[in-house]
DNA sequence: GAGATTAAGGAACGATCGTTCTTGACTGAG
DNA sequence: CTCAGTCAAGAACGATCGTTCCTTAATCTC
């Protein structure tokens, strides 16, 4: 029920998901919705939520157990499960974060437990250069999955697609060297 | 007066700017804007493009005439106009592309547009690897504007923000050596 | 100066939004 | 059997959405 909704709101955007779409795709009504979620935002969040421990937290189990950094961030544009994978933590962060600071909250936690995973050091000249300086992963690890989403933006906008995994591949390829 | 849809639209998803939000922070009113664009569809449409000119079009040309990748790209993420900058760009790929075929060409033609302004290198072992194999900027061109939209979409969601310009200038030393 | 044209400023429309209330059938305990 | 409680199903609510129409004031032409 939770996972149908989320695969709504990875589809479009929160307020392009009504009620009665949610209670016709979905088996639930009307009144069970309010009576169990108290309101579309906490449906949202459920849904949200649900994503991130069902969608993304296997993901970045994988991308951490990963031989190099781009192998792992190929799988995680095209996951396995053909579930929601990125695209409702993508839809949160551009479109709910910057007006719901509960979901901004949830997505920049998620954020940086996927840099962590990547196990990408620094990359910056400054003092205290190596893995985790004072606090966080380093930047080039903010880099590489800001890439990731980048690229499943540009797989949504209608890209070619096949290319997104050539990047991804580039990408890791140049991060991996030294 | 589009640039102002511009900067509302930048702001918010789409269907989170009313016409009386347009109306009243625009000097324009209701018979004007359906005179002149025809629909909300049409003033939208019309921002964007001017968004694409205005804002984008000068920040690939600064991109193109950078020296490196890294030092073009982190000032695409902070625009000296102050503009809108990329955030329409990155609304209408993430939620409008995919439900709008128009705003879907204007998107991938313009990060298309970005990725040859790189000026990166293929950086795939492909047959074929350098600069432009066959049609279309290389691999890592593509890895490197999608990183610039990650970023973007991180600081929009609230991250702490200072650690963008970092993460872009240390993705940008690794792509520009060698 | 008189008449035609245009734009401003709202009122008003139907549709749809998120939410709540009412109704009717079903279930378990006494 | 009876009755309190639960839940599906949908009607109905006020608010707001995008869009259109109407009235009035200003501008331009002859």
């Amino acid at each position: 029920m939770v996972r149908s909704a989320a695969e709504l709101f990875a589809g479009r955007a929160y307020d392009g998901v009504s009620i009665d779409d949610l209670v016709t795709h979905l088996g639930l009504h009307r009144n069970s919705l309010y009576k169990t979620f108290g309101s579309k935002r906490g449906l949202y969040l459920a849904a949200l939520r649900w994503s991130l421990e069902h969608d993304v937290a296997p993901l970045i189990d994988r991308v951490s157990r990963a031989a190099g950094p781009g192998e792992g961030l190929r799988e995680a544009l095209s996951p396995p499960g053909g579930g929601a994978g990125l695209d409702l933590l993508l839809l949160a962060a551009v479109e709910r974060a910057p007006v719901d600071a509960e979901v901004a909250e949830l997505v920049t936690r998620t954020l940086d437990a996927l840099d962590a995973a990547t196990g990408v050091p620094d990359g910056t000249g400054d003092p205290g250069d190596p893995g985790d300086p004072d606090g966080g992963p380093g930047a080039l690890a903010v880099a590489l999955t800001s890439a990731v989403l980048g690229l499943r933006i540009r797989a949504r906008a209608g890209a070619p697609g096949a290319d997104a995994g050539r990047a991804c591949e580039a990408l890791g390829r140049r991060l991996a060297t030294r």
